[in-house]
DNA sequence: CCAATTGTTATTTA
DNA sequence: ATAAATAACAATTG
């Protein structure tokens, strides 16, 4: 489910944990979100240890613990990351739980395309710091958007868009919701866009980022309660799965087909 | 029973 | 050899 700004928005739950203690550390040990990372390690690690701070980039989550512990969240697919009281008894998929006194923090994930990994040391992990430069960082350019669709030339934009090392973050719903508002076709080669088509693709890149940190985290502002409680009716993203939904743009009815191996929504009419 | 799912990676194909 | 397409991963829901 999560892409980037549902990404912040799990953290920003998980954040009600900062400065407190985690007293227990509850995990499935074989569960597959443990990929190459010793669960008894992390158990022995993060047991007794406070949660600092956290961040996000892209799709992940790095929480900071005392000792030099670092834990990173990718929610793959179908995770969430939640909070319940002390009382709360976890349930078949929530395969990390930390305890502490006010709170359990709970990691739930069905399908188990996530991952859950681990760091020791006094400084971010190397699978971290590899995550490329966020979209509305300042390395984000027009030039850098350019030289990637020139690469990727015959795929679909769609499928580009999808490329995490130049486009972290945006995932299936991102993606279509900037091509609706750049006016472009889902199915169109990367190398297809001109300049002006370019420059386009890379503003609605930036405006979707935006608007999604503000409506789906709360950055600016207050937290939703429930995931999507802003999203706005103005965007694509309220009538794409609707049956029978329009653009809320000009009121075509919206095309839906598989592009770049994922279902994409677009408008026939605006979009070319 | 069949199809579908907002992610990523390994494998196959072109 | 490179890039694009496809399968696979697992669980649940309609």
């Amino acid at each position: 489910m999560p892409e980037l700004a549902e990404v912040e928005f799990y953290r920003r739950r998980w954040a009600a944990g900062h400065g407190a203690k985690v007293l227990r550390v509850l995990a499935h040990e074989r569960a597959k979100i443990f990929r190459g990372v010793a669960a008894a390690k992390l158990v022995r690690a993060l047991t007794g240890a406070t949660l600092l701070d956290s961040e996000t980039a892209a799709k992940q989550m790095l929480f900071r613990f005392s000792g030099q512990n670092w834990l990173g969240v990718h929610l793959g697919m179908s995770g969430e990351l939640r909070v319940e009281p002390p009382s709360y008894a976890p349930t078949k998929h929530d395969h990390l739980v930390l305890v502490q006194r006010e709170r359990q923090l709970v990691f739930n994930d069905p399908r188990m395309f996530g991952a859950v990994l681990f760091h020791h040391g006094a400084s971010e992990p190397e699978w971290w710091t590899r995550i490329a430069p966020a979209i509305l960082s300042p390395a984000f350019t027009v030039a850098a958007v350019t030289d990637f669709l020139a690469r990727r030339r015959r795929a679909p934009i769609k499928a580009v868009l999808l490329m995490q090392e130049r486009f972290p973050g945006v995932g299936n719903w991102m993606a279509d919701e900037i091509l609706w508002r750049a006016r472009l076709a889902p199915s169109r080669a990367a190398g297809s866009l001109d300049a002006t088509e370019t420059r386009a693709l890379h503003r609605e890149c930036r405006a979707v980022c935006r608007g999604a940190l503000r409506y789906n985290a709360g950055v600016g502002g207050k937290l939703p309660a429930e995931l999507n409680e802003f999203m706005p009716d103005s965007w694509l993203f309220n009538h794409r799965w609707e049956k029978g939904g329009h653009c809320p743009r000009c009121g075509t009815p919206l095309r839906h087909a598989t592009i770049g191996g994922r279902t994409s929504c677009w408008c026939p009419r605006c979009q070319r």
